[in-house]
RNA sequence: GGCCCCGUGGUCAAGCGGUUAAGACAUCGCCCUUUCACGGCGGAGACAUGGGUUCGAUUCCCGUCGGGGUCACCA
């Protein structure tokens, strides 16, 4: 008996390798160009992490001609979540991001070189697994879950590194005719790799994004097929990347520590090994200290978050690759109107250690970004977003030639308003422009420095009956501001009331945000004409004469 | 604990042997013909620490401290 036979023992089924090398040739593609990937397990879940690798991995394969292909790792069936797939590539095509190849549902996928499911592939790892035993670099281990724990224990008391390696690798020199015997008698069995590799000597590694990195060499019989037929993420991760031609390994820093025995297990099967970018994970503060963003403690870190606050997908993409490459902050600035994709990304200029999350950050960007709107979108997108999340505003909203109108206030300038951050923000900013909340909505008026009764009637009476034209054009509608100042006894201007400031109780300022105030509920508003106008007479008269009647 | 990575203002970060140590967000003040926002100007604010190497270290080396990752039949 020879590994041959005990491969044929285990793997009677399985395919010779060349037969899956020939199905997945080489790719033809340019020179250069980069083929990656984004390889979540089907959860359903994705983190906002998850989406900064997709980016850079869709970027990266974008601006080299290369290929961005989605693959499901699934060999956890624990993990499995109904329509975890679907799921993923909707959040994913909400940002942009489309695979070229790869699933684009639970049960159809794209491409010639899938099956892109992991569990789809079982066939392929075990041919691969077989190939493995025949060489005598893998063999079958009998020791179960009990033994392995106890024996983790041994070496912790004795202080050596744990893990099945070197003399406690039981079962790596078991012999073959052992081996066959003890699967004919019907023993469970794993099967492991045999690695060849020696603590004490290291190897280097030069990653794309974290550059040389030393390490011992891997010497761990690392698990390659459970026992359930399946293959742990590392021999996936060697079957797959190769036959899929991957060109970059794009992943989570977490990865890094594995690379070693990547590497190693690239090596003994013959496979050139693919360039890795292990990307930094970003992180929150807490309490002083850094941890990566949790599923279950932050809900900023599900990408879904900031569809439900109604972030713009856009700027949650500029947030992350200004994270990526901190130079894209200026070269936004210097062409404030070009599409992302035409930013030169350079991977290898990614930061080496994680970065805090920064939600004020990510909010200036999209204040920056909805700036940059007309109208017309302002009001779509939130029309979208409140028939998900708002029916008070979808209700607002429902007036549309009015409420075009109303996001138009300072809008489309050359210095346009800056202050809406999501799409949640936006009723918050309008509200007080319809009539039916404006006078339904028990807001206090909250004056400022004039706050007497008679003193504001006075102020408003003479606004109305005197100076208020709707047909005056915005200077003539400040020269009368003034004028009314001037008529009750305050300053023309600010700087004349700021030179002698006992001389009157008061300036046009103070004057104007009563006539604010009254209108709006409100201290702070955009430009008072423009509100009053779009407003219109009778509205405002109606305001007015609500308190003054009082 | 072993192994690996990282350590520039509150945050993201340029700089990589000689710099007044950029810039952005946040913060504060002033100005911008009424508030807010926008814009302009200005302020405060940093090279974790101790040793080397060097004429000279934020930049190179070592230690210390601090932070992070990883040590599964999970990915």
């Amino acid at each position: 008996m020879d590994y041959k036979d005990l491969a044929e023992l285990i793997f009677p089924e399985a395919k010779p390798v060349e037969y899956y090398e020939k199905k997945y040739p080489e790719r033809n593609l340019p020179e250069g160009a980069v083929v990656s990937r984004f390889a979540p397990s089907p959860t359903g879940f994705v983190h906002i992490g998850g989406l900064y690798q997709a980016l850079v991995a869709r970027t990266m394969a974008k601006k080299t001609g290369g290929v961005f292909f989605l693959r499901i790792e699934d060999t956890d069936q624990k993990r499995e979540i109904e329509n975890g797939v679907t799921d993923i590539v909707n959040s994913l095509k909400d940002f942009d991001i489309i695979p070229d190849e790869g699933m684009i549902t639970d049960t159809e996928e794209v491409g010639n070189y899938g099956p892109y499911k992991q569990s789809l592939r079982k066939d392929i790892y075990q041919a691969y697994a077989k190939h493995f035993i025949e060489m005598g670099k893998a063999y079958p281990c009998f020791c179960n879950a009990d033994e392995l724990e106890e024996m983790r224990k041994k070496q912790e008391a004795a202080g050596v590194r744990t893990g099945y390696y070197g003399v406690w690798s039981k079962c790596r020199n078991l012999s073959v005719d052992e081996m066959v015997q003890r699967i004919n008698n019907g023993e469970k069995y794993i099967v492991r790799f045999k690695s060849p590799g020696r603590e004490d000597r290291k190897i280097r590694h030069k990653d794309v994004i974290k550059g040389n990195v030393d390490f011992p060499e891997n010497d761990q019989d690392i698990v390659i097929i459970k026992a359930d037929g399946l293959p742990t993420y590392h021999f996936a991760h060697l079957v797959d990347d190769h036959l899929m031609r991957t060109t970059h390994v794009i992943r989570s820093d977490e990865w890094l520590s594995s690379v070693p025995l990547h590497l190693q297990l690239y090596n003994e099967m013959g496979f050139k090994a693919p360039k890795y970018a292990h990307i930094s994970p970003i992180m929150k503060n807490e309490n002083g200290n850094k941890r990566k963003l949790s599923k279950r403690k932050d809900p900023e870190a599900a990408v879904a978050y900031y569809e439900e606050i109604g972030v713009p997908n856009e700027a949650v993409k500029e947030y992350l690759l200004n994270i990526a490459n901190s130079n894209f902050e200026l070269w936004r600035k210097q062409n404030p109107d070009k599409g992302i994709e035409e930013f030169d990304f350079q991977i290898n200029k990614m930061s080496v250690s994680g970065a805090l999350f920064d939600m004020v950050k990510l909010q200036d960007i999209a204040k920056n970004v909805i700036s940059k709107y007309n109208a017309e979108k302002v009001y779509n997108e939130s029309l979208e977003w409140a028939k998900k999340h708002d029916n008070e505003l979808l209700e607002i909203l429902n007036d549309k030639e009015y409420s075009i109108k109303v996001l138009n206030i300072e809008r489309g300038k050359t210095k346009p308003r800056r202050d809406i951050a999501k799409w949640k923000d936006v009723k918050d900013c309008i509200i007080y422009m319809y009539d039916n909340k404006f006078f339904s909505n028990n807001d206090e008026y909250d004056f400022d420095k004039i706050n007497d009764k008679d003193e504001i009637k006075k102020i408003l009476k003479l606004y109305v009956s005197k100076y208020y034209d709707e047909a005056d054009d915005q200077t003539t509608w400040f020269g009368k501001m003034k004028d009314l100042a001037e008529e009750l006894g305050y300053a023309r201007e600010v700087k004349e009331y700021k030179q002698e400031p006992e001389k009157w109780p008061g300036h046009i300022g103070d004057i104007s945000t009563v006539i604010r105030v009254a209108i709006t509920k409100r201290r702070n508003t955009p430009d008072l004409y423009e509100i009053m106008h779009v407003l219109g007479r009778d509205s405002v008269e109606k305001r007015i004469e609500l308190l003054i009647n009082k």
